[in-house]
DNA sequence: CCCTGTGTACTTGTATACAACTTTATCGTT
DNA sequence: AACGATAAAGTTGTATACAAGTACACAGGG
C-alpha cells in the first residue's frame, strides 16, 4: 500500500545477502530516518508487493525487525514502532551497558592484540575521512565497537550485541551523513572520542575505562540528539 | 536424522502458539537438557520430517533459535551451540545486567504498584509449592523477574530480555524441576530470595538493591551450577 | 436510530514446488 | 594407487498455493 520508497542503503554493505537481509536493511533504513512513520501498518503482501517478490523474504524480514524491536508484530500487520528521540537515547543506553561490560572484561585481559586492531581500524578512520567516505566511515566506527564487544569473548553479550548490531549500524550511517555535513571539525572530534577510549582502555584502569565509556556515550547521544532534534 | 525426541514442553504453555514457536520450543529445551548436543547438525528437511511439519515453520523455529544464540545458522545446516555450564554462567551475567538497570530504574519510581504485583505473584509461588505444582512454580519465578524487567519501562531492555526471555523461562523449567526434586527447604530457599530482592526493591536504597540483585544472581548461579554440574 | 447478522476482502500460517548452490561420491584417467 | 572430472544427492532461498481466521462494510430487523 503505501508509498514505501527503495532507498539509498549501502549496496556494498548487501553483497551475498539474501532477499530476506535485503529487505529488513532497506526496511530498517526506512524506520530509522523516519520514512517509515510510528504507528504505520506493514502488511507482508503489501511489501512484496513493493519490492516485487514474494512473501517469503518479508517474513523473514518482518521477524528480524520484530526481534530488533523496530515493528511488532500482531495479529493482523505489523506495525512500525519507530525510533524517536528517547528511543535512541534508549538505544545508548544499551550501547553502553554492553560496552561497559565488555570493556571491564577487556581489562582484565591481555589486550595487546586488541590495542593493535583498534589502532589499525582508526588510522583507516583518518583515512577514511581524508577521502570523506562516509559509508567507510561509519562501518569503520561500528567495526571499533564491534571489535570491542567481540574480543570480550562472552557468548550472550555477543548474542546481545548481534540482537542490536544491525541497528546500531544504520543509526551510524544517519548519523556519520550528519558529522560529515558539519565540516572536519566535527569528523575529526569523533576520532578523538575513539582515541581516548582507546587511551583508557591501554591504561587498564577499571574505574578510568568505566568512566571513559559513559562519557563517550554520553557525548555521543548528546551530539546525535541535536542533530535528530527535528528529524 | 537424529531420533531427536519429542519432549515434555508443557503443553499449557503452547496455547495459541504456531507451529514454528511450538518447535521452537521444543527444540529449545532439548538444547538446554543437552538432548541435542554442542556440534549436532540440523537440518531444515530433517526437522521437518522429525515434527511432520513442512519446511516453513521449521525455519521459523530455526531463526528464533539462532537470534537466541542456541545455534549457528551456516551455509549448510544449522549446528547446535548448546549450553554447557560457562555458557549457563553468562546468561545469568547477563540476567543480572539488565535486571540491575531494570531495579535501578525502578528505585526512583513509584513503586506502590510494581510492590504489590511482585507480592502477589510470590504468594502465589507459596501455593504452587505448596501444591508440588512446578509448571505453575517455574512460570511465577519468570513472571517474577519479566515483571521487574517489563516495569522498568525501558523500552530497549525490554527487547533485550525478550530476546532471551524463551531460554530463561526453559532453564527455570529444567532446574525448578531439580529444586523441588531437592525437597521442600530448597524450594522455600527460592521463595525467600525472591523476598529479598523484593524488600531491598521496597527500600529503595540503590546500592542495597544493586548489592542485593548482585547476591541473588551470584546465589542462584551456584546453586544451579551444582545441579546441572553433573548434566 | 441502533443493533445484529452476513458476506466479502484481506490477513497470517502452513504446505508444496522449483532453482541455484554446495558437498559428496563415483568413475575414468594417468 | 592417486588424482581429477563429473554425476548425484542434499542443502538453502524463493515463489506459489491453499486453508483458516479476522476485521469491516453493509443490509435488514428491532
Amino acid at each position: 500500500m503505501s508509498g514505501a520508497t527503495r532507498m539509498l542503503y549501502p549496496s556494498s554493505w548487501l553483497r551475498g545477502a539474501s532477499l530476506g537481509e535485503a529487505i529488513s536493511c532497506e526496511l530498517r533504513l526506512g524506520i530509522v530516518t523516519g520514512k517509515l512513520k510510528p504507528g504505520e501498518k506493514l502488511s507482508e503482501n503489501g511489501i512484496a508487493a513493493d519490492f516485487g517478490t514474494s512473501r517469503s523474504p518479508v517474513r523473514e524480514a518482518l521477524r528480524t525487525l520484530s526481534g530488533e524491536g523496530l515493528i511488532r508484530l500482531e495479529r493482523m500487520g505489523a506495525v512500525v514502532v519507530g525510533l524517536g528521540a528517547e528511543e535512541v537515547r534508549e538505544l545508548y543506553d544499551v550501547r553502553c551497558l554492553i560496552e561497559s561490560f565488555a570493556q571491564e572484561r577487556l581489562s582484565r585481559m591481555d589486550r595487546e592484540p586488541i590495542l593493535a586492531r583498534l589502532e589499525r581500524i582508526l588510522d583507516r578512520m583518518e583515512l577514511a575521512a581524508k577521502h570523506k567516505d562516509i559509508e567507510e566511515f561509519a562501518l569503520l566506527d561500528f567495526t571499533f565497537h564491534e571489535t570491542i564487544v567481540e574480543e570480550a569473548n562472552h557468548s550472550r553479550i555477543r548474542q546481545l550485541w548481534r540482537s542490536i548490531r544491525q541497528l546500531v549500524l544504520t543509526v551510524m550511517l544517519v548519523t556519520t551523513e550528519d558529522v560529515f555535513g558539519e565540516g572536519e571539525a566535527r569528523v575529526a572530534a569523533v576520532i578523538g572520542k575513539h582515541r581516548a577510549l582507546l587511551d583508557s582502555l591501554r591504561s587498564g584502569d577499571e574505574t578510568e575505562v568505566r568512566e571513559q565509556v559513559r562519557t563517550y556515550f554520553a557525548d555521543s547521544f548528546a551530539t546525535l540528539d541535536h542533530t535528530l532534534g527535528r528529524a
